[in-house]
DNA sequence: CAATTGATGATTGGATCCAATTATGACAGG
DNA sequence: CCTGTCATAATTGGATCCAATCATCAATTG
């Protein structure tokens, strides 16, 4: 394995690292589903079906299913089965308060190692955002802009929890867009953000950061709260 | 239903509410047994040996390997299954870093909220801890007392990403007595974080938890940076 | 006629079996 | 003597089957 061929290591690479597992395959195709908004919330998500759906017995889809309910993105009751869960403004909120616990944790910890690399990236993926035209990409664009901008923090799990739960968060993202269009993405607050990590100012950063979500929260909010 | 002997719930209530499933249990047994350092970290976890052990199959164990995954207690590696996530300075000030970003948001939004009776079981949860001899018990106590103050945060989410955060740290909680004994339990921070929520001043009580955890960290590390 | 009970069908939890992958160790070659 | 290769055993992933639980609805009874 020490002299792999350029080839193989790129074809490895495009298949997404290795071949994955049918547990793996299903959680990351139902999460997807999910998220996208494909499965609404309250869906029930009957094992038989599924395990007919994507050519597999019902096993594997039992532990995906079990994996999503620890990202809460399914309910789970004993004997009674897994249905989507609901998006709803107290979940929002409850999203949005995480968020702003961990992400400026996050922040703070990463600006003053965040290398070049990173910070062209970031950069990179504020552009993505302004010119991609599908809004269901922007979703894991906004995601992989906000890890970017905490990666060095040099804390995985403080980073593993914040992925999930931003994860979690692209429907309510997606929620948002339909009804204000991207003027709300609050690329402002991203350059803003990115600014002041570049000046490895990491107060000035989390200040961006906080203000960015609790006015997003905010938003989302009076949003449910006009058409609950 | 609807007229229930207080009898009936009273038996209700001592069951321990309803009959947990298989995998439920073997969750629960891997969990205090991960906890309370019985299963040292590292340790590989054969499913057919925890299997025979329980009394079941090899199933049950599987899906509560992979709930334990999802709590970072384990870890789980495709084809090649799971051992006990190991314990070391990176992990508790990754742990530390959590709880700091987590515990300040629900005390602050608990504080204002709390009844009576919260604060006097928590009162009662201080008194526990110092009286009970086993320290083994220490950590419960210790969660159920910093719990009962985040209780009425109204964040179901939040509190339960805290909860099991807290869980995890049992281990480093054992650790940290066994080393400096239960002088190092910060009663004096807890006493004071009770006080200022029965003063519902929020911006005290949080402030006494950083430093409670701060100072709790620095000490941890430092032991790790000692003694490897 | 409402409410409870009992039977039936649908669905999940658990056990057992088979296939795929990985670890172990013997052995040939340099 | 060390290294790499190949065969074998141990272990996990997945499929299939059975048991337990829950939902539905008709029937009975007050």
């Amino acid at each position: 394995m020490q002299n792999m061929q350029p080839d193989l290591a790129r074809l490895v690479a495009e298949t997404g690292g290795r071949p994955r597992t049918a547990t793996q395959h299903v959680e990351a195709a139902l999460r997807e589903a999910i998220l996208s908004g494909q499965l609404a919330g309250g869906t029930a998500l009957r094992q038989e079906d599924l395990a007919r759906a994507f050519g597999v017995s019902r096993m594997p889809v039992r532990e995906a299913l079990r994996q999503l309910e620890a990202q809460a993105l399914v309910d789970f009751a004993p004997h009674k089965g897994a249905i989507v869960a609901e998006i709803s403004a107290a979940d929002a909120a409850d999203t949005y308060a995480i968020r702003l616990a961990l992400e400026p944790a996050c922040l703070e910890r990463s600006v003053p190692h965040l290398d070049a690399r990173a910070l062209d990236t970031a950069a990179d993926l504020i552009g993505e955002m302004d010119s991609d035209p599908d809004p269901g990409r922007l979703g894991e664009l906004n995601r992989r802009f906000h890890m970017t901008l905490y990666s060095a923090a040099g804390r995985p799990r403080l980073l593993a929890l914040t992925e999930t739960t931003l994860a979690g968060f692209d429907r309510y993202l997606r929620f948002h867009l339909a009804a204000h269009g991207r003027a709300h993405m609050s690329q402002d607050d991203h350059r803003a953000m990115l600014e002041a990590a570049r000046r490895r100012d990491a107060d000035a950063a989390t200040r961006v950061l906080r203000h960015h979500l609790q006015t997003a929260a905010a938003t989302l909010a009076a949003f449910f709260a006009a058409r609950g």
